[in-house]
DNA sequence: GATATCCGAAACTGGGCAGTACCGTATATA
DNA sequence: TATATACGGTACTGCCCAGTTTCGGATATC
């Protein structure tokens, strides 16, 4: 496979931060850039990072494979930038259900957007797997982006059920927040089964809920 | 990257079960074939699926390219072999402990062998994620090698645990089974961390044994 | 000892892909 | 309107690697 390349002397061809000496001619339209980086999460999802070739993304994106090149230095500061770009379409931590049960909250993360979501970053996850020990910067990534927003969520839900008093002060919580983003990622990748509603309630019900000392 | 050769006419060079017709000649030093997967294995680790080259392999075999290319017929076909041959080296289902108790029995699994092993597979099954989607007889040799074992040891553990009257007949044992593998395959290639003794023994009295009904 | 097949080593072939260069066209600034 | 740059598209370069071929030497059968 191809290095990615993480010399941090080969400055991102589309680092446009630096103050604009108000350059004339045409300007870079810059609306592309999400249409690239969605074109490229795609192939991702489907042919993994080794399988991916710029032209795939280019011609999925309806885009030169020049303007491609403008943007970005290489095919791997691209991925970084495809994989961080995930990160939008997710979580939100301000509106997180509130029922009063940690069950609750728990069964109201279950959403169908969410699942589907939450299947291809699993997807782009695979196909990551054999660069992620090579490249730190595409790891960190990927836990920002695919890792850490699920966690996250289960951690808060944890703490506000330990506040309430319902579960009590001393269980593990870092631990018990990875176990249903693990399993479903076995699930996914290893298992090749659907990670639905009926999988995950059971996960709660019989693994999550007694794991911190609620009984059914 | 390029496509695992999975076309059945395409029958492997290493096939010997036809009857042999006495040929004479100088006669393949099958003794060489388990080096040879065990180096597969070993690039496997460490590059993974794409990463991994035909003369990376004969390099650390100490052997010729034409050597390899005349026990198999194609990259796909070495792999195949190499993932499963790892599980020669596994858990013996007739020498599992029997300490009475469920959770001397999973304690009692711990061993330091065990442990890099596992490691091991786990990188290996790492660097052939992105080409599982795609190939079904790898998925399936992954599965036997890796996945299976594991979870078959913990199976009857719980399955015993039961019978004894220790817990619940009802409890959903082949989801508690995948809890410790998952977990563990989710912290050595996400977190990075290390799958030790502390961490299963925090899994197992933090998670499984609290799933099951046994409060500490 | 003749022959057939093995071996490791190395040269060679063919295809795929990252990255570059250049085209004609479109669109912005001056 | 002249100029500078972006655009999509295509051709090109250079490298890497799967798979093949060829070699001189080793080893087993006859």
């Amino acid at each position: 496979m191809t290095q990615l390349d993480l010399d941090p002397t080969n400055t991102r061809a589309a680092d446009d931060t630096a103050a604009e000496p108000a350059r004339l001619g045409r300007k870079r339209d810059h609306s592309r850039d999400a249409d690239i980086l969605d074109a490229a999460v795609d192939v991702l999802a489907e042919e993994g990072y080794d399988g991916m070739t710029i032209d795939m993304v280019a011609a999925r994106a309806k885009a030169g494979k020049a303007t491609l090149y403008r943007r970005w230095a290489s095919k791997g500061e691209l991925v970084i930038d495809a994989v961080a770009c995930m990160k939008k379409d997710d979580l939100d931590l301000d509106r997180l259900p509130d029922t009063g049960t940690l069950r609750g909250d728990l069964i109201g993360m279950i959403k169908p957007r969410t699942l589907e979501e939450a299947e291809k970053k699993l997807q782009v996850m695979a196909g990551l797997m054999s660069v992620l020990a090579r490249s730190p910067e595409l790891s960190d990534a990927i836990s920002q982006a695919i890792i850490e927003p699920r966690a996250e969520v289960n951690r808060i839900l944890l703490r506000r059920a330990i506040e309430r008093g319902e579960i009590a002060a001393d269980c593990d919580v870092d631990t018990i927040a990875l176990i249903s983003p693990s399993m479903a990622a076995y699930r996914t990748l290893v298992l090749k089964k659907p990670v639905d509603r009926e999988f995950l309630v059971s996960m709660i019900d019989g693994v999550i809920l007694p794991a911190v000392g609620i009984r059914p």
